[in-house]
DNA sequence: CAATACCAAGCAAGCGCTTGGTTGACAATA
DNA sequence: TATTGTCAACCAAGCGCTTGCTTGGTATTG
């Protein structure tokens, strides 16, 4: 089930045709982009992406599945040599953020927003690769509320910070006064424990 | 332009239309409900739905606009008598959960989800009187701030406020382990000075 | 000469919406 | 009181268009 992964992979045209889904689906919703449109950008016919993919709905799911894996990549590689629970939070935080704005992959959100889009089969092989990345979220939060650094459930924690973390897709911009990682320290002192 | 209210109105036959729409849009989406999938719900056919509104994106915009003026009648009743600025936040968080989970009106979250689905035409009417929403949140805030409440600046305060009560539509079940007035607590702790 | 990547053309289904006509409730008129 | 007119609410049918997807064929490449 499991494909190779080719989002980053400038040469392959199925990298190609996933960049620029994953660009309109941030853009437009998956809904209201056609077919059309996906091939039109890339630069070829509607009927041509069909050999590369079974249908529509796995261009997102595809998409999907690399987009976590390549935030785990980018947080596993920040995590190293981190070991204050503190430290290990913020760049969760940071990395999440990151990928939301596009700076890891493009179109994070997707993740969230376009969920109901998936078939009920996709949505299951995505969900259980959703669940490891929410694991990791759970384990850096208990380990912090063990420290002593938590006063919130951890879980709740975790929705709080998705919460605010998504919906800065829907109003931060580069140029205005903040920047990425003060968004980050911010949402890491609002919750935890000074 | 603005018409009658006629969301709360149960022998309104437009207003059936807008309950059903809620539900439906709150569910699938705007782009993924069609107009017979409504008229079915309400017990017509498709086409005479056309008679009631002019075409389906006009029921959409309806609709945002009816819940944005009950959720502004709950906060203005619930927010009578309350002069204490922490006092007043938790009415406003309150009443925000309230419509994003159906206790006010339903389908409060279209309004964030569905936005991308007006027409610009569209937008412009309903942003005024989103912006008049939001207002009240910002001068909430500052006033708050102005009391030595909150440390961080109120309309990044209102942007993660927001973000966290939007996505608990995502997870929140109201026979799990919470209430919503137990999260508008946990959530003004969250984003409050002690 | 085999495999890959694409084009050209179009099909079947579903979409929002239109049209012309019917129904039943209610008020005005005689 | 019986008749007529009005109007909102709805039905029945289907139009024109867009959608995701298919098919059969053609270049290009190693």
């Amino acid at each position: 089930m499991t494909s190779d992964r080719v989002l980053e992979n400038q040469q392959s045209a199925k990298g190609r045709v996933l960049r620029v889904a994953a660009s309109l689906f941030r853009e437009r919703g998956f809904a209201r982009t056609t077919v059309r449109d996906i091939a039109a950008e890339v630069g070829i016919l509607s009927g041509s992406l069909f050999h590369h993919f079974p249908n529509k709905e796995s261009i997102l799911a595809q998409l999907m599945e690399e987009l976590i894996l390549l935030v785990e990549d980018a947080m596993e590689r920040q995590l190293a040599g981190k070991r204050e629970p503190r430290d290990r939070l913020r760049v969760l935080v940071a990395c999440e953020l990151q990928a939301i704005h596009g700076e890891i992959g493009t179109g994070f959100s997707i993740l969230v927003t376009e969920w109901r889009s998936l078939s009920p089969a996709s949505q299951a092989h995505i969900l259980a690769l959703r669940d490891r990345y929410e694991q990791r979220w759970l384990d850096c939060l208990k380990n912090l509320k063990a420290a002593g650094g938590l006063s919130a459930e951890p879980s709740l924690a975790r929705h709080f910070i998705r919460g605010a973390a998504m919906e800065t897709w829907h109003w931060y911009k580069p140029d205005g006064p903040f920047t990425l990682a003060s968004l980050a320290d911010q949402l890491v002192d609002l919750v935890v424990h000074p």
